[in-house]
Formats: C-alpha cells, structure tokens, sequence
DNA sequence: GTCTATATCCAGATAGAC
DNA sequence: GTCTATCTGGATATAGAC
C-alpha cells in the first residue's frame, strides 16, 4: 500500500520534532517536574501512549532538548567569536541579542529558560546535569576569550576575564529566569547597564 | 505530671524551627518537587508523620520559609538604606556583602538559593509565587531608591535606576544558582565587575 | 503508527495506637 | 508528642487492540 519507507521515516520525524518542540514550550515555562507527559501528549495533539513510541522516557526528551540549547548556544558564540569584529563590538552585539531575545520571546530565549530550569531543578536526571556542567564552560571560556582579545587592546575595561565572563552570564540566566515569573510583563533591562561592566 | 503547658510549648517551637531549618538547607539545593517529606523527616532524625504534626502540608513549610525569606531581605535593605552612608557607601556594602553571604555560604545565600529555586519551580504554589510577585517589588524598590539618591548627587552612574536595580538583584540571583550548580567549586567573582554597573 | 486501557509505582497525607 | 501502618491519588510507563 501507499506507504514507503521513506513516508514513514518523515513522519517519524515530523511527531519527534513536534514532541520536541511542545516539549521545550513546556518544559521552559513549567519546568521539568511539573511538566506532565499528558500534558506533552495533549498540546501537541497526540495520546499519552504515542509519546512513549518516540521517546523512552520524560528524561529521555528532556535530555535531547537541553543537548539542542548547548549545541544552538555553543555555536553561536563560535560565529560570533570568528565575526570580522572588534572585540568591544563584539561584547555590543550579544548583550544587544540575548536581551531582545529575552524580551521578543525567541525560540533562543526559551532555550535559555531551559537551562535556567535545568541548572537549577533537581528532579533533572544526571546526565543533564553532566551536559550542563561541561557545556556551560564553553560559551563562558568563548566569551572570555572575546574580553581578553579586548584588555590587550585596551577596549575593554580591566579584570579577571574569567569571572567577567562568568558574570556575563548569569546575569542573562537571572533575567531570563525574571521573565519567568513574570511573563509578558517582562521588560528587559537598558543593555547599556549591563555592558557597563565590560566596555 | 512532668509536662506543663510551658514544656510543651517549648518543644512544639523547637520542633518547629527544627523542621524549618531541615527543609531551607533541602529546599535550596534540591528545590521543592524533589524534596520529599521523608527527606525532612529523616534529616531532622523525625517520623514522617510527626512533620504533619506541626505543618499541614509540604507546600506550607515551603511558604513559611519563603515568608521567612523576604521578612528578612526586606528587613535588611531597609536597614540599610537608613545607614549613615552615602548612597555609593550603601550600594558598594550591599554588593560586597551578598557576594561574600554566596561565597561562604550563610543562611543568608541558602534564602537566596531558595528564592530562586521559588521563581523558577512550577510546582511552587500559587501562594508562594504571590508573595514572590509582591516582596520582590520592595527590595528592588530599595535599591532603586539609593540610586536614585546617588544619581541626583552625581556619585552613581546615570540611567534607568529602576532597570539597574532589577539588575542589581538579577545578577544576585544568577549567581545564587550557579552556585547550586556549581556547589562548594563556586567562587564569587571580584565586585568591583558588579560594581562598575554603578558606581 | 496510533489509540485505549491498565499496571505499577511512589510520595503525600491520614488514622490510630502508644 | 511521637510513632507505625495505611490509604489514596496521580503520574509514568506498558500491553495489546486496531
């Protein structure tokens, strides 16, 4: 009959996006412990049971969601390390970013919700847990990289790049957890308050 | 016999803060969902149903603590803010101060850790994020208030003093988490990288 | 591939003895 | 006041029909 292999492969990879995708909707806004599978099933307009057909476990998509943000985050800290940039323009450009991200409600804004969630919920299971611990060091390393290129050249203010970077950060992470709790009241900050401690 | 209501009273307080102080140090690393009531008990070296005893619910011992919290943060900044110092004095104590309660890990920062374990978990009752919503309004208002003092004397930097203080408590709180993530490796990072937003 | 029905498990909460 | 034993509910995960 009509279906082929490769009908069936696309659909399977249709629902598993789709999964995916309600997944984070959820799991960022909710978080993981509160997010229930039949929650999952029913916004994306499935049953309970199909969810488990793609996915082992609520862990399991979990898991796959938060490898996807470290692997969306990491890489757009490597495009914009190698940008034909100023180190100063640089630091400019994301601050500027993460934060209209974090006020337009970007797929890039959930994931890092999800990170949020995930740094800080217990219920995650370890091996998330191990991602997050390797993979934070990435992004934080590639920034501080960026502020020390600018110290060299005197464009950016002096001090531990490390701990700069390390700042840089968690002060994305706690807007992005504000926005949390306040939704779409939500208004991000001047982004010239937060580059003031770089520039 | 023995026992006089004042015995009594004594013990039910005792208990009572002895299960309070059990649930702050699990609640703040582990967050709500994953505490379970066997964990307070077992810690506080109690049966399990000896903790329905004094609190009705999990939830309740979780909204007192998150009452306990704020009471003592806003009690704090108000303190503060009625010091003897200058407007750049206050703000340079507060952050010094905040970072050091992280880095050495007083019952201060557990508040922190709780508060934003509290933000960000779900299943955090309605109550709980109520008080949230509210108390951190005044904090914030705080700070918000000493900046503004200092920008009319010209001793902090110009701009959005409410933006700058939603930052100020931002950045506290992306640190307390990391600082669940990271545990006893955390090391707070210089003030001054926080400060320089300011001063 | 998808659904419905069900088994299983676990944690919160209660009842009653001491 | 404290404990042990138990009830109960809800959510994950499975089994089997279509």
């Amino acid at each position: 009959m009509g279906r082929n292999k490769e009908t069936n492969q696309k659909i399977r990879d249709e629902r598993r996006e789709q999964i995916l995708s309600e997944s984070l909707l959820l799991f960022s806004t909710r978080g993981l412990a509160s997010t229930k599978i039949s929650d999952i099933a029913s916004t994306a307009g499935i049953s309970q049971g199909l969810v488990y057909h793609y996915f082992r476990s609520k862990e399991d998509i979990f898991i796959e969601l938060i490898r996807g943000a470290f692997e969306r985050l990491n890489s757009s800290c490597e495009i914009l390390s190698r940008m034909p940039l100023s180190p100063r323009e640089k630091i400019d450009i994301a601050v500027r970013g993460l934060l209209q991200d974090l006020e337009n409600n970007q797929e890039n804004a959930r994931y890092h919700l999800l990170m949020a969630q995930a740094m800080i919920s217990e219920t995650v299971p370890e091996e998330a847990k191990a991602i997050i611990r390797r993979e934070i060091a990435v992004s934080q390393e590639i920034i501080a990289a960026i502020l020390r290129d600018g110290q060299k050249e005197g464009s950016i203010k002096e001090g531990d790049a490390d701990e700069m970077a390390l700042v840089f950060w968690t002060s994305i992470n706690g807007l992005a957890i504000l926005k949390v709790v306040n939704g779409a009241e939500f208004k991000a900050p001047a982004p010239e308050i937060l580059l003031s401690m770089f520039l």
